[in-house]
DNA sequence: CAGATCGCTATCCTTAAGGATATGGGACAT
DNA sequence: ATGTCCCATATCCTTAAGGATAGCGATCTG
C-alpha cells in the first residue's frame, strides 16, 4: 500500500525537505509550465500558512519530485502542459501518486474533459479562472478526500453547446424534455401538431439525436434546458 | 429554544471582515434547532480561527440575529428547523440577507430539494454528514461568493430514488436514455421486442412518466443512469 | 406437491412518431 | 422588389410506440 497518507492529519511528524514548520500546513505538489502561474498559485496558497507548495514545469518532474518528497498531500497538475498527453498524464500520475489525491488544473472547461477526468479518478478539475480564495478552499476540499468541481462548470457550456437552436425550437425542445406528446406541446404554443414534427425533426438533426428521447437527454446533458 | 451563543462570540465585535484582530475569520450565522448540532459546528469553524459563529435555534431568530449583527459572511439554515416551512423559510432569509450568501444544511440529501434550494438562490447545500475539514473548507468557497454542492449528491439520490425498478428494468432504462429504439435495446439484450415494450411500459408506470422520453428524464433527473 | 411470483413471450389493435418534400406568408435587408 | 430566412402548414407514407390481456416456463415457498 500507499508510504503516503493525506487523510490522517493526527500523525504531525513530519519534515519535508521543503522547510514547514507547521503541521497544519498542506504539502501541494503544483506542476504547470508556466512560470507565472506557478509563482501567483504558490504565492497564494503559502501566504497564509496553509500550505507549502513545490512548482515544477512538466509532468516528468512531477513524478520526480513525487518520489523525491517524502509526503505530499495534494497533486495539482496543469491540462496543458509537457508530457500530459491530454489525459494520458494524469492517468501516470495517479499510477505514481498511489492515494494521493490529483486534480487537474485548466485555463479552459471542457465539461467533457471535466467528467473524463473524473472518470478517471481524478479528485478535481479547478479552472485557472478562480479565485484565491476559491482555489485555496478548493485544495483544502481535495486534500480532505473529497472532489471538488466548480458549481457553473455546466453554465459554462452552455454557450459553446448552443446548438444553433432557434427560438420555437427551444420551445419544442422544452416540451420533449417534460415528455409531451407533439400534440401536447402543438397545443400549448397554439401552433399545429404537424409543425411541431417538424421541429422535433429539424432539432433532433441539430442535436444529432436519433429521436425525442435522444434529444431530450442530449439537451439536458448540454444544461440546454 | 433559547438562543445560543457560541464560546468565541465573546471576542470583542469588529468594523469589517478585515479591519478586525483576525482579518481571514469569517463571520458566520448558524441557525439550528439542535443545540449539539451548533455547539459541535461551531466548534470546528472557531478552532483553528477561521470563523466566529453565531448561533439561534429558529428561522425568525436567525433573522433577528442577522439585522442585530453589523456583519455577517455566510449564513447557514437547518432544512428541518421551527419557521422553516421546507423551503419558504430559506426565500425570507435570502430577501432578508441581501447579497450575503445563504447555505442550506440537512442531515438527508434530497436532490430534489437541493436542486430546488439553489434555483431558489441558495449558495449550497451541506450535508451533515460532512468532514469537519470538508465543512470549514465549503464555507470558505460559500462566502467567496461560490456555490457549493457535495460532489456525490447524485450518488447518495440512487438509494432513497430507487423506484423499486428491476435489473431488467434498469437495463432497458439505460437503452431509453441512450435515445434507442426497442428493437436495439432488444437485440443488445437478446431478448425479444415485446419484451422490451413490457419493460418500457412497467417502468414508466413505476416511475410515473407518460412515455419513454419522460421515463428517460425523470431517471437522469433522480440519478439513475 | 400446489400455489405464488417473476421474467419473458405472444397477439391484437390504436395511436404517436418520424421521414420526405412542397408551399405560403411575414420580416428584413440589399 | 427581390432574395432569403424563419416560422408555420400541408400531404403522404412507413415505422415505432404503447395499451391490454394472456400464456409459458423457471424458481421460490409453504
Amino acid at each position: 500500500m500507499a508510504a503516503f497518507r493525506s487523510q490522517d492529519r493526527t500523525t504531525p511528524p513530519r519534515q519535508s525537505p521543503f522547510g514547514g514548520a507547521d503541521p497544519a500546513a498542506l504539502r501541494v505538489l503544483l506542476a504547470d509550465d508556466h512560470d507565472l502561474v506557478r509563482e501567483t498559485i504558490a504565492c497564494f496558497l503559502s501566504q497564509n500558512g496553509k500550505a507549502e507548495v513545490h512548482g515544477v514545469g512538466s509532468l516528468d518532474e512531477a513524478l520526480l519530485a513525487f518520489d523525491q518528497m517524502d509526503s505530499v498531500d495534494v497533486v495539482l497538475l496543469d491540462l496543458q502542459m509537457p508530457g500530459m498527453d491530454n489525459l494520458r498524464g494524469l492517468e501516470r500520475m495517479l499510477e505514481a501518486a498511489k492515494g494521493v489525491p490529483v486534480a487537474m488544473m485548466s485555463g479552459a472547461m471542457q465539461p467533457h474533459k471535466v467528467q473524463e477526468a473524473i472518470a478517471l479518478g481524478a479528485s478535481g478539475f479547478l479552472p485557472k479562472s478562480m479565485s484565491s480564495r476559491t482555489l485555496a478552499a478548493a485544495i483544502q476540499f481535495i486534500a480532505a478526500g473529497e472532489k471538488y468541481l466548480p458549481y457553473d462548470y455546466q453554465q459554462q457550456a452552455d454557450s459553446p453547446g448552443d446548438f444553433g437552436l432557434k427560438p420555437r425550437e427551444l420551445d419544442v425542445l422544452r416540451g420533449l424534455a417534460d415528455g409531451l406528446s407533439n400534440k401536447e406541446i402543438a397545443l400549448m404554443h397554439s401552433i399545429q401538431e404537424v409543425t411541431v414534427k417538424f421541429h422535433v425533426k429539424t432539432l433532433s438533426r441539430k442535436l444529432d439525436a436519433r429521436n425525442r428521447t435522444h434529444a431530450a437527454m442530449i439537451a439536458r446533458d448540454a444544461g440546454l434546458i
